[in-house]
DNA sequence: CAGGATCCAAAAGGATACTG
DNA sequence: CAGTATCCTTTTGGATCCTG
């Protein structure tokens, strides 16, 4: 099983939180964003859970990170890669597919995931 | 995060061995199959995996189960549902975002999930 | 043939506190 | 601000054996 793409493609982005992250990340104008901006975006998920996700995510090269060290405290700004912005048309492709099929969320069903709000409003 | 489309279905889907579950049901000519058919088509998964799985897809709707009671021991054969089949569409889209941004693979690249050999050949 | 039952190991994730 | 560190609970999955 170790060769099977979709198997290894699963593991990174298979993952509690990933695509909550992506979508977040994405949102809106698909700006960079601070650590603790999106840990207040994302109810409920702790500091150590975002930094490990952030993490994996850098390392597929699915997000990036740039380090500001001219401030003090320092600031990290993350963003989206082309990757990561070819892999949002998937994320809303599962959307509509769960929407055809499976749950039936009208807030969902109003609005891209590009502006969901879905993904922050409730935990 | 409880109301999250998203988030609901990778609860579903994104569990180990469930995509590759439904590639094989898939396969060729998405014919029904029987349990210990599949078992023997996905290698290294464990009876009790393989079980969970599919009665958890068969809850959401994504596979359904036949019973032929006629013969004995009685004899259990699972195919995909339309909602299933739709889905299939989805994993050949984070297959082809796999195989250009993550991994390289020949012999995905060669052929269609449909006939992928990939999620058999390798433990 | 089609699983269910049991036991166990590993991994994942949450809570909380702390630091440069 | 941007994380680490620690501890602990829960979940997950593997191994093995058993049964109608």
């Amino acid at each position: 099983m170790k060769d099977c793409t979709i198997y290894k493609t699963m593991d990174i982005i298979g993952k509690r939180w990933t695509l909550c992250i992506l979508l977040e990340l994405y949102k809106g104008d698909n700006n960079e964003k601070q650590f603790n901006e999106l840990k207040g975006m994302i109810k409920g998920i702790t500091p150590k859970m975002l930094s490990t996700r952030l993490k994996e995510l850098e390392e597929q090269g699915i997000i990036r990170k740039r380090v500001d060290s001219t401030a003090l405290p320092a600031r990290s700004f993350y963003s989206m890669t082309e990757s990561g912005i070819d892999f949002i048309r998937i994320i809303q492709d599962i959307k509509k597919w769960a929407l055809t099929w499976q749950f039936d969320n009208p807030k969902c069903k109003m609005s891209e995931c590009k502006y969901c709000t879905n993904t922050v409003t409730s935990k």
